[in-house]
DNA sequence: TATTGTTATACTCTATAACTATA
DNA sequence: TATAGTTATAGAGTATAACAATA
């Protein structure tokens, strides 16, 4: 693909810089976007007091509990000695629990508490209506679907 | 609109915990993306020594020059006291600067530089190379307005 | 020798309260 | 009394280096 596609027409006014205006930006509107999503997600989830971060790990040990610690931090992206004070903070609430793994025992596999596994239907109810809210907004789900796709091709080939 | 929109189907497979799959969740997935694009954006800009939000804000000032402080930040959502470091720092680069406003001497009236007018113009030129890689990948731009189209609504009504 | 989890640490971003100078 | 800019500070989030236990 040759064609420019950031253009730089001149609006003729006046003396100014070029600039790009935000409006179009797609990392800052994208910026925008994402901590507005955030904001409606802490506003939903503060009565459980569930931080997204939290709400991610929890969301993967019940899709997959066993997983190892570090495969769980590498999966989102998080920084494996950051990882620790987050699981820290699941274990000390008894939503999560770190098990010895019998073959490789410098690791440890991760899984839900019976408690964990009562809070992660709770929470993923609370999940769908902030969700839900979001795909009104967006005009239904298909919209969601294309901003997914979307967000995938920027995010491809890597995750 | 009173569908259903987030569909809690069993996959009958096995007695996990329903949760989300996280490669659908729009928060996550915007997260992701936006992470991914700072992160282009902070390689593209790494020779010229220029943040994201640094940059925002000198598109603003060749926008608009003459604008106050506080409306600079505020346009951008960012709090006041944290401008004033970023402001700052701007200034002692010798990119913008600051004038007590005439009419109302609380406040600065904020400005490019001759050498910050040469400096937003090679930042321009970096930027669009930033941007058109992004392009590139959403698939052009039609894509791109596809993607802002969506984001704003996500948005809206407010900025 | 390499890897997992851990600690310690530092740097950025963000949020709030309180000060100053002007209005 | 209220507002613009400022300072100080505290809390997240994130990045790196180094250590102990285990492989």
């Amino acid at each position: 693909m040759k064609a420019r596609a950031v253009s730089r027409k001149s609006s003729a006014k006046d003396s100014r810089v070029e600039v790009p205006p935000m409006a179009t930006i797609i990392g800052y509107k994208l910026r925008r976007a994402q901590l507005f999503v955030f904001q409606d997600f802490l506003e939903s989830f503060s009565k459980v007091k569930l931080r997204p971060a939290e709400f991610s790990v929890l969301a993967i040990i019940a899709d997959r509990p066993g997983l190892k610690q570090s495969e769980i931090a590498e999966s989102l992206g998080i920084k494996r000695a950051n990882f620790v004070a987050l699981m820290d903070s699941l274990e000390r609430r008894g939503l999560a629990e770190r098990r010895k793994a019998e073959t490789d025992r410098r690791s440890h596999s991760v899984h839900l508490t019976p408690e964990g596994e009562k809070f992660v239907k709770k929470m993923t109810a609370i999940w769908a209506e902030h969700e839900n809210r979001l795909i009104e907004r967006l005009g239904g789900v298909a919209e969601r679907d294309r901003l997914i796709d979307l967000l995938d091709r920027l995010l491809a080939p890597g995750e």
